[in-house]
RNA sequence: GCGCCCGUAGCUCAGUUGGAUAGAGCGGCUGGCUUCGAACCAGUAGGUCGGGUGUUCGAAUCACUCCGGGCGCACCA
């Protein structure tokens, strides 16, 4: 395929520029602004020129003259000041995707744990939530398509203050016992508001109530003191709430077809005894210190030269035990990052919690050794941890602590991999009912607030996406069945969303929009899907035709496919659609799970083009037709494997 | 105050790590359905890449600076 191609080019300029001008140099490699200039182009003349003291045009024509023929290339030319213009053959390039060499897979370098979603389960899942788990799950299929060992973990903090606040409000709010609560969970009413909903509602009223009565906060203190005693009424409750949400959270993401391995939990960090081992390590390598001086007098902490760079001001240390002895989050996620890594020298307990339908299990942490053998989770090469850009700063502690301690390996390998939050643009808050105050009505965008309840829930927007799609759908197909209908939107609402979540680039803030979110035209999830359907229709009509497939391998000559690919438009599908590989690649080096779902748009782009120039089915010169029949196979096979990257499913019909 | 991110077409965004005439989608305007179904295609208008200085064969991209916006900098997670 197309990086294989790169590949043998780049080696046979390295070479030729070693031996002629005795230089080592890497060869880029660029698309040509116009497909009129060939396929690649090379700036080598241009890196050499400085060195060579020689005009970048004289070092082109010699290097042309120099390399003579590349397999697979059938000429080269000097452009532009000095760029080397390369055309690949056309006849060996399409024979060669007809008969591609087995792909020789990267040996084990070892597993690769990607942390994502990672919710507070004390409400439901909004759009932020969303980015987080579909550029996590993206990822993990990306490098799990180019023969990575990929463990996904969902961290669950169901100890901390943001489960307890919803505790709170159950309480001494709603004078709810957890047997009332535990009866909610049981409620058969499917009118029933769900309960990941009610305590999206509980847990913003809760929080403004400690607002309107700070002393309320002292509820807060009794309930987490009640969780980490691990018994009593609170603590029952805080399990019960923290359970049943992660279980809607499960839910949530399956929707999207989001999956996880293992869910390592907090009470497990604490009642293992994680951080005393993380603590032990830390005291012992001197990666902390005890403070006896100033505001932080009686804690222990990390010094800000471990993670603040030179010529930063800001002298603050960094607290991770507090002066009454507790451990700061901190202090656990440097706990959790050993484990990972299989630096702590512990592990959890882990029980089955849930069977997907495809037969995979997702494990939870447990505190007690369970009779059922468990895989063996953590013990990375690489870390992942897929988290907001807002949290960089404790990202970059907790790798502090892993070079601290001696890991200066495993803290090279830990990669914070941050995006940027999803917002609320101002016609959104206005289509949601909220009211802005008049300094947030000018900012460009509104932050989305758990405590003020103030967002987009998941399942809301899921739901409304499925309702706009099923409309679509039955205006379109009135004759098949509902359930056929609902079956095929879902699918397009699922591609529409994660599209939507994966075309923006990492870095870029998303400012959530109802009518972009909800287009299914355009630069699109449905749009790619529409392209993947239609090159599947022809192929099927061809069946409902009576007829069969032709022996492509057998009736396709070099001759024929060179012929063949004369025609431009041809030409340009098929070379798109070889580049699958080579941009995944690309995307996987440059860690933009972005490029993946651009790379898959332009594809859809260029078969539509195809597709409106070409009747494949009524083509009357038979050649001409098999070879554009094999075309639209080999599209459709790039696009439905693109797609499958992207966790978005390829429908029966649109 | 310090640190990080952003500023590209009316709007929302790309831009292969410094390369050729800066690209898409939406919106605007023109055309195209006799079922491989138009969730589509073709065409068109639209740009001082926030401003300035510099680095060099070459800058949207790198450096410095100014302007504008966002986010961090807890004994919260």
């Amino acid at each position: 395929m197309f990086h294989l191609q790169e590949k043998q080019i780049q080696t046979v300029v390295r070479e030729c520029v070693r031996v002629r001008y005795n230089v080592e140099v890497d060869i880029a490699i660029e698309q040509p602004k116009q497909s009129s200039f060939g396929e690649l182009a090379l700036p080598v003349a241009f890196q050499l020129a400085k060195s060579l003291k020689q005009a970048p045009k004289k070092i082109a024509a010699d290097l042309v003259a120099a390399i003579g023929t590349i397999p697979g290339v059938s000429g080269l030319e000097v452009a532009g000041n000095g760029y080397i213009n390369v055309r690949l053959d056309r006849s060996t390039y399409g024979y060669s995707l007809l008969h591609p060499e087995p792909e020789t897979t990267a040996g084990d370098t070892g597993k690769t744990i990607v942390e994502h979603t990672n919710i507070n389960p004390n409400k439901a899942a909004h759009i932020g939530h969303l980015r987080n788990a579909v550029l996590g799950d993206t990822f993990v299929r990306m490098l799990r398509a180019l023969g990575h060992r990929v463990e996904v973990q969902n961290y669950i903090d169901n100890t901390g203050v943001q489960v307890a606040d919803v505790v709170v409000g159950f309480h001494y709010l709603e004078r709810q016992t957890p047997a009332q609560v535990a009866q909610l969970l049981q409620s058969d009413d499917p009118d029933a508001r769900p309960f990941d909903y009610i305590c999206w509602d509980l847990y913003a009223r809760t929080s403004q109530y400690y607002k309107d009565n700070p002393e309320a906060l002292k509820w807060r203190a009794e309930t987490l003191h009640s969780i980490e005693a691990g018994h009593g009424e609170l603590a029952e409750m805080a399990h019960l709430v923290a359970d049943a949400i992660v279980n809607a959270h499960l839910a949530t993401m399956l929707r999207l077809n989001i999956q996880y391995d293992v869910l390592p939990r907090e009470s497990e960090i604490l009642h293992l005894q994680f951080w005393a081992a993380a603590f032990a390590l830390l005291k012992e390598r001197k990666a902390i210190y005890f403070e006896n001086e100033g505001k932080n007098s009686g804690c222990w902490v990390m010094p800000s030269s471990a993670f603040r760079g030179e010529g930063d001001a800001n002298e603050d240390s960094k607290v991770i035990v507090r002066s009454n002895g507790t451990v700061t989050y901190v202090g656990k996620d440097i706990a959790y990052q050993l484990w990972k890594f299989g630096l702590l020298g512990k592990d959890f307990h882990y029980k089955p919690l849930i069977r997907y339908t495809d037969g995979h299990e997702v494990w939870v942490s447990i505190a007690e050794p369970q009779p059922r053998p468990a895989p063996e989770f953590g013990k990375a090469a690489r870390v992942y941890n897929v988290i907001d850009t807002r949290q960089s700063y404790l990202q970059d502690v907790v790798v502090a602590g892993l070079r601290a301690l001696g890991f200066e390996d495993q803290a090279q390998r830990s990669v914070h991999f941050s995006y940027e939050m999803v917002a609320l643009s101002p016609r959104c808050c206005a289509d949601l009912g909220i009211e802005l105050s008049v300094e947030d009505a000018r900012r460009p965008y509104v932050e989305v607030s758990g405590r003020k309840g103030l967002g987009v829930k998941a399942d809301d927007l899921m739901d409304k996406l499925v309702e706009s799609a099923l409309h679509e759908v039955a205006s379109r197909h009135p004759e098949d069945n509902p359930a056929a209908q609902r079956a095929v939107a879902v699918e397009i609402a699922m591609g529409a969303l994660r599209y939507f979540l994966l075309k923006f680039t990492r870095n870029t803030v998303i400012a959530f929009d109802f009518q972009e979110a909800l287009s299914f035209e355009g630069e699109t999830g449905p749009y790619v899907q529409y392209a993947a359907v239609r090159a599947g229709r022809i192929l099927k009509k061809l069946e409902e035709r009576g007829e069969t497939l032709p022996d492509f391998r057998a009736e396709l000559s070099p001759e024929a496919i060179g012929r063949q690919l004369e025609n431009e438009d041809c030409w340009q599908v098929l070379l798109a659609a070889s580049k699958a590989g080579a941009a995944l690649e690309r995307a996987v080096t440059a860690g933009e799970p972005a490029h993946v779902a651009r790379y898959a748009f332009q594809l859809a782009q260029e078969f539509s083009n195809f597709y409106q120039r070409f009747k494949v089915l009524d083509e009357p010169d038979r050649g001409r037709r098999t070879f554009l029949l094999w075309m639209t196979e080999f599209f459709a096979l790039q696009l439905q494997r693109t797609l499958a990257i992207l966790g978005i499913a390829v429908p029966a019909y649109m």
